[in-house]
DNA sequence: TATTGTTATACTCTATAACTATA
DNA sequence: TATAGTTATAGAGTATAACAATA
């Protein structure tokens, strides 16, 4: 069965991979009352680049309009919030809360535990190539 | 905004993979009228392993309940049917019908060349390990 | 008792279009 | 004329529970 004409398809094997590990980081994040998307927004905010929502939008591969309530709910919450852009009255700059980096902090280690458990028949070079790799399948530019 | 937290972490890189490899397979399978769903289902049942639908259910990771409607789908279109399985009366056996052949045919090579097109900038070298190395995270059995 | 396929239901995610305020 | 954020809506995907037939 693992022999199919899909064992060697890569969409199908990214597709089965990161079902895996959607599953281990809901599992990880539900103690943070946080899904993987809004987990991945506080990551992108956590850096202090302070993103706009569009920038959101575009490196999370979410439209828009999603991006509004993920970020109303994490606002609601305490954990980021909109501050104008100077520069153009149209732009909403997200940035972190001290409660949202608190909070960031603790499930980004519980992230990576899952992520290492997940992984842990992955030798050190393995796991470091296959980064490496998927960095170039997934920003190709 | 590329060097975020995220940039080393396996997960969301696996999920951005995935992602832009679904919009492109979606894309391929398109003109067939298929998703990348049951697209998957065709191809587990194109080598003539006669699976179950638990089989099926199991290899995809869908809940075997989300088989039934996809399989259905495909039986009214006559692209598959379901067989009795003598040893078990409780089992139906997945198989492919001609025209189910015919279709996959055609459409497994838009989806070999939608993939190609979107690995291009990889080595036949990277391709090669990426494919390993997911089927590790894939398998890890 | 446990398992296969099935039905039903609710929830999350994804995609699209249209609107407003600014540029 | 184009862009940022927003609202609304519909469709696809996901998760769960319960049931009949069979093992």
């Amino acid at each position: 069965m693992r022999a199919s004409a899909l064992k060697d398809d890569v969409s199908f094997l990214l597709a089965r991979a990161n079902a895996l590990s959607l599953s281990a980081g809901h599992a990880a994040l539900a103690p943070f009352n946080l899904r993987v998307r809004s987990y991945s927004i506080l990551a992108l905010v956590a850096d202090d680049i302070r993103p706009s929502q569009r920038d959101i939008a575009e490196h999370l591969r979410l439209d828009p309009s999603q991006v509004v309530s993920l970020i109303d709910d994490l606002q609601t919450r305490g954990l980021v919030k909109r501050d104008p852009d100077p520069t153009d009255r149209r732009t909403n700059v997200v940035v972190m809360t001290d409660e949202g980096r608190e909070l960031f902090r603790s499930a980004h280690d519980a992230v990576r535990a899952a992520e290492r458990d997940l992984h842990s028949h992955l030798s050190p070079d393995q796991r470091e190539r296959l980064s490496e790799l998927l960095l170039l399948v997934a920003f190709p530019d």
